[in-house]
DNA sequence: TCATTTACATACACTCTGCATGAGAATGAA
DNA sequence: TTCATTCTCATGCAGAGTGTATGTAAATGA
């Protein structure tokens, strides 16, 4: 007869031990930022020992990259359940950037997915991670604001794209302590501006 | 009586070395990027010793802050001669916007400027060295293609801090590969629905 | 001329990363 | 149940890199 608390399976060993190693690591980078963050202080807080992480995970950025996906998929998954129905095509978007902006608010979002994500992972793979997530959002709300036949498909994606770096930016600046009205407010021309010159084209 | 080549002002032998060790950190930097580049790597190409960069730079991110200082200089003169003379709003936004990609096309400064420099840096002071570099061109053919009046100067800031981000994010699409042409659309076409809101205001 | 400052060169201490080796526990077949 | 194999880690090591402290020669200027 062995104690359970000795006797466990190697699955529930390996996901104890990834999950303690992602959450310490995610909360050193949120507070120190992925660069200033060591391996040894990672493992400390884990509870295990650099061994255990090089087993796991492939190296540090490995690791970061496990931390990263995670929090896109929480994002993702915030923004699908707190997004209301729209009104109109302009209350699609101006709706969905609240939401996204809201999502983004979460402590740690910021640096993870904005300032630390796309330097260690480039912004190919964010983008890559942030689309398996579910971040699609914008794309369907564009392609449903604005009419199909107006837009070829290649410059919508490339609006979608811009647009999302616009509001990358503006999710930035209001962590950094910029009033978040000013930016709403330039979001919302922007979108307007959108709507208007669909409408009248 | 004494040699020219050995005797040296301090002064000249000052500038020698800094601007050895700027550009040997600059080719370096964009060629393997800042973290994969070592100081040793650094003072070998600038033909002086470790200690020679520690006398003149505080750290490794000093030595890079100094060499995006110059690239963001030379951006903004290049966009200073290159700029046409706006015949309308919207071509003053749409002119300085291709000043701005034709200015970016320079090698090695999308990831000076916008991959690496954010990162190293941190986008506060990243947005200092621009605006001391002369980069407000776009907060100033907003306020001319836009009715003062009609936006308060917050509002307008924030609009100009999000546009930007778009525009360095085609950029940087464009420097990947991406069409140039889908992501020009794009950007007219924000600007154009700019321009016209402001005008049925 | 000579004291002081400047501009480096050299050496060192420290930290971090990634890997290699090995031990103990779990798994699955006989 | 046994036992060979695989999995999950722990420990130790090698290499590289950063920043600093110390020493030295040249330049400055009084």
């Amino acid at each position: 007869m062995q104690e359970q608390s000795v006797r466990r399976s190697n699955t529930e060993r390996t996901e104890a031990t990834r999950t303690a190693l992602v959450a310490a690591a995610r909360s050193l980078f949120v507070d120190k930022g992925y660069a200033e963050t060591g391996t040894p202080e990672i493992v400390a807080k884990a509870g295990v020992t650099r061994g255990a992480l090089y087993h796991h995970f492939a190296d540090k950025a490995d690791l970061f990259r496990a931390v990263v996906t995670r929090e896109a998929a929480a994002v993702a998954a915030q923004i699908e359940t707190e997004s209301a129905d729209p009104t109109s095509a302009l209350d699609a978007l101006t709706s969905g950037a609240d939401a996204y902006f809201a999502a983004m608010a979460a402590p740690g979002r910021v640096r993870l997915l904005l300032l630390d994500g796309p330097a260690v992972l480039g912004h190919r793979e964010m983008a890559h991670i942030d689309r398996k997530a579910g971040g699609e959002e914008l794309r369907e709300g564009l392609a449903f604001a604005l009419p199909a036949n107006d837009l070829p498909t290649a410059t919508m994606d490339a609006l979608a794209d811009i647009l999302s770096a616009a509001f990358d930016r503006a999710t930035l600046a209001t962590s950094e302590g910029a009033p978040a009205a000013d930016y709403r407010h330039a979001v919302r021309r922007v979108l307007d501006g959108l709507i208007r010159a669909g409408e009248q084209a």
